[in-house]
DNA sequence: ATTAATAGCTAATTCCAATTAGCCAAGGAG
DNA sequence: CTCCTTGGCTAATTGGAATTAGCTATTAAT
């Protein structure tokens, strides 16, 4: 049952895995457990069944940008949280973000599909982009910029402090989707960019 | 002449854009400007086109690294350097050489294809993995460190400063693959990353 | 109970792209 | 001058992978 949505599931994978080009139709049916003709019972053409699951995951990803933004869509909302948190406690919530995001069967296999065909098209580039950094930045600038009025943290311009948050975490997690063997290694790195980061905005007190 | 050079540069090309799968050979051989059995007289396969690209990268490798190295591979002797350097003139090193990155051709053509193979073979990732973040990290790591022990900088853990350093770079380089257009706005965020990083780290003047 | 739609299968078919065969001109070496 | 190597060409050949044809069992509706 539902046959169609395991479709999507074993092609997402096997597509994120090896990309588009390289996936037989054959490969997708196999994992599904049936044969390969039969699965144009349910997508007119191997290139439909892509197309299927950019559509879903543009349908999904308001719901991976929640996730993103902690547990809302308002940064001021979050803002109070995040002010009330010990350094611990930022630490502790990066890291579970991290290896949701890491481990997560559909977001990751979503990412590495888009990191594998980016350049196909430009509206593939465009919505990569728009996710995983746009979105993320423009998200998290907000959040800063109210850390800073609030006075919790000190800096000039929060977009420039996302910038510098993000990206760290950012490509700690795509070395991670590249040599998962690394992942302990780089948790580590993880947990000691976002305590040296939280440290220096803090305000002067080194140390 | 030199046909055997030629099919490996538009191969490159085209792998950067399309990926190994989505190239038949006939497109190779009409940028370089001959019929596709043609191409056989230079290399035994397809296959054997992309390797010897393979090869040619780690080759250049060492080439690519010594430029990343600012001038040369001894981070002492640059860090000289960069203390005697001001903030501008940092930026504008940090600017110039990220500009080289993203204009080089056969840099960024690497860099493309790396990019859209990653997934396909452990090789490559690993590769991947050292080319653009372990040795660059390692490499500024050092720098840092000894900034630090000079004095010039203040901060506690020269890895970390490197990954906060060197992260977003990248990820505006990347981004600048994907959407050209942006180059202009995004050359602005770095300029503004690398002020902000120099200032933040220069010690405890806040302003 | 018959019918009609659904979803599977095997066996074609079709198409396309890599590779091979086999021919030919140019040019350097003896 | 002839020979042989080099690098190109056109015209097959091959192989593989997507898709189509056409059959069948199940199930739900009339």
């Amino acid at each position: 049952m539902d046959t169609k949505k395991k479709i999507l599931d074993a092609a997402l994978t096997l597509f994120s895995e090896k990309g588009y080009a390289n996936v037989f139709v054959a490969e997708i049916a196999e994992k599904v457990g049936i044969r390969a003709p039969s699965l144009y019972k349910h997508y007119k053409s191997k290139r439909m069944i892509f197309d299927a699951i950019l559509e879903e995951m543009k349908r999904s990803y308001d719901g991976q940008a929640a996730m993103l933004r902690i547990d809302g869509n308002d940064p001021a909302a979050d803002a109070g949280k995040f002010a009330a948190v010990s350094e611990d406690g930022l630490v502790e919530m990066g890291v579970s973000l991290f290896r949701f995001f890491l481990h997560d069967g559909y977001t990751q296999k979503f990412r590495k599909m888009l990191t594998v065909e980016q350049f196909h098209d430009p509206e593939l580039a465009a919505l990569f982009t728009r996710q995983y950094v746009d979105d993320a930045l423009s998200y998290q600038s907000g959040l800063f910029a109210m850390l800073c009025a609030n006075g919790v943290l000190k800096g000039e311009d929060p977009q420039i402090m996302a910038l510098q948050f993000h990206a760290p975490i950012y490509m700690l997690l795509t070395m991670c989707d590249r040599e998962p063997e690394r992942e302990a290694e780089l948790t580590v790195l993880l947990e000691q960019h976002i305590r040296q980061f939280a440290k220096m905005y803090k305000g002067d007190e080194n140390r």
